[in-house]
This record gives structure tokens, sequence and C-alpha cells, in this order.
DNA sequence: CTGAAATGTAGTCGTTCGACTACTTTAGGA
DNA sequence: TCCTAAAGTAGTCGAACGACTACATTTCAG
């Protein structure tokens, strides 16, 4: 989903905890943030640190991405375990064995 | 592209903000901050604040995307002007005129 | 190589942050 | 309905923010 304001951010912090049926209290434990923290971001606090927000997308296991002209789709090192043909890399095993 | 820290995004905006070939002043004008909160946060502040990054990166037509379990794809009214089949349009338009 | 534009650094100042504690209000299961 | 946990509100306090000005450093076209 896009994120265009702060608000966004409260709606799907808010909505990705609920889902995974935890409080605030335990999320802001996970994120190493003050409870009250978690509430006014939740409310869509436009001033709260980056740095905590990102903290706290991570213990919600949720992923941020950016696009646009001029950024790369991926980064080098990025998706490391893309697409690995599981039959060809067993089959070139059984060719050349230990 | 993934973006995990404040770093990335100070990457994502300096690189983004070079293909446009402006400098941190115009963006600073643009983003509605001040120069050096420009300089600060290319450098990965964690402490900057969301609301401004979010105006930077409007700024600068980045835009971003969440996702993660209990996340929907995309929120009702976003994406408003998918996947037209102009052809189909025309050729209906065509069987009932006016 | 030179010099102007772009970028980075330093310090001031009023404002706001976020952790914390302590209450109040809301909500939902027994 | 009641009653406990969850969610929201209030106030304090030290720390950091971000705009600003002024200066230093880097970059790169001519």
């Amino acid at each position: 989903m896009q994120v265009r304001t702060p608000v966004d951010f409260g709606l799907m912090i808010r909505q990705a905890r609920r889902a995974r049926g935890i409080t605030q209290q335990e999320l802001a434990r996970a994120a190493a943030v003050g409870r009250q923290w978690i509430v006014e971001v939740e409310a869509g606090k436009p001033r709260a640190e980056v740095g905590r927000v990102l903290q706290t997308l991570a213990a919600l296991d949720l992923s941020l991405t950016i696009h646009g002209e001029g950024i790369p789709e991926l980064r080098e090192s990025e998706d490391p375990a893309e697409d690995i043909d599981l039959d060809a890399v067993l089959e070139a095993h059984r060719r050349t064995p230990p």
C-alpha cells in the first residue's frame, strides 16, 4: 500500500499490530519505544522520528519499498535468495559428486 | 528498493535529487525544509521527522510502499487509473453512440 | 589551475520530542 | 451487566530538533 502521510503509517502500524494480536505495550517493548509513543504514532504524529518508525515497522515484519525516477529496483545484495532453480542445483551436484 | 534504515532514505533522496539535477538548496525549497536539514537527512539522520521525510519524497516524486501480513495491497481509491483497455472503451463507445 | 557554485560544519535559539508516571476512558469477555 | 485489560490523556524534564546565519571545504567547468 502507498504511504503518503504520517497518518498512513499510523493506520498501517495499527492494522498490522492488530493482525498480530499484540497490544501497544508489547509492540512498544518489541520496538524499544515508549507505549505513549505508539499511541501518538498510530494517531499519525507527523513529527515522530524516522528511525523509530523504521524500528517499529521491523518489529512488525513490515517492509518499506521506495520507487521512482533514479531509484534502482534492487540494491545489490538485496533479495539474496532469488530464483534458485533447485532442480538444476541438485542435477549439478549429481554430476560432480564430492 | 527496500528501505530498512534512515541511511537508506538518505541514499535514495540524494540519488533521486542528483538524477533530477537539482541542488540541496532547491530541494529544500521544494520540500519546505532548511538546506541544513537536507544535508543531515542525506547523511542518514535517524531522528529526522517522518512528516518532513515524506514531504521530501513527494517533492522528488518518489513513492513509498508498505507490505506485510495484515496490510492490504491497495487502499480503495488507490491506483485510480489502472489498466484501462482503451481499445475496448472505444469499441464500446462505437457500439453505443451518444 | 582557478574561482564560483555546491556542499559540509559550527553555534544560537525557541520549540518539541519521547520516556516516564499517574489517571481516565473505552471496550469486550465472563 | 460488571470489571479488568487495553487504549487514550496529562504533565514533567532533559535532550535534541530544525531554521538560520556565517564560515570552511569540495567539486568541476572554463
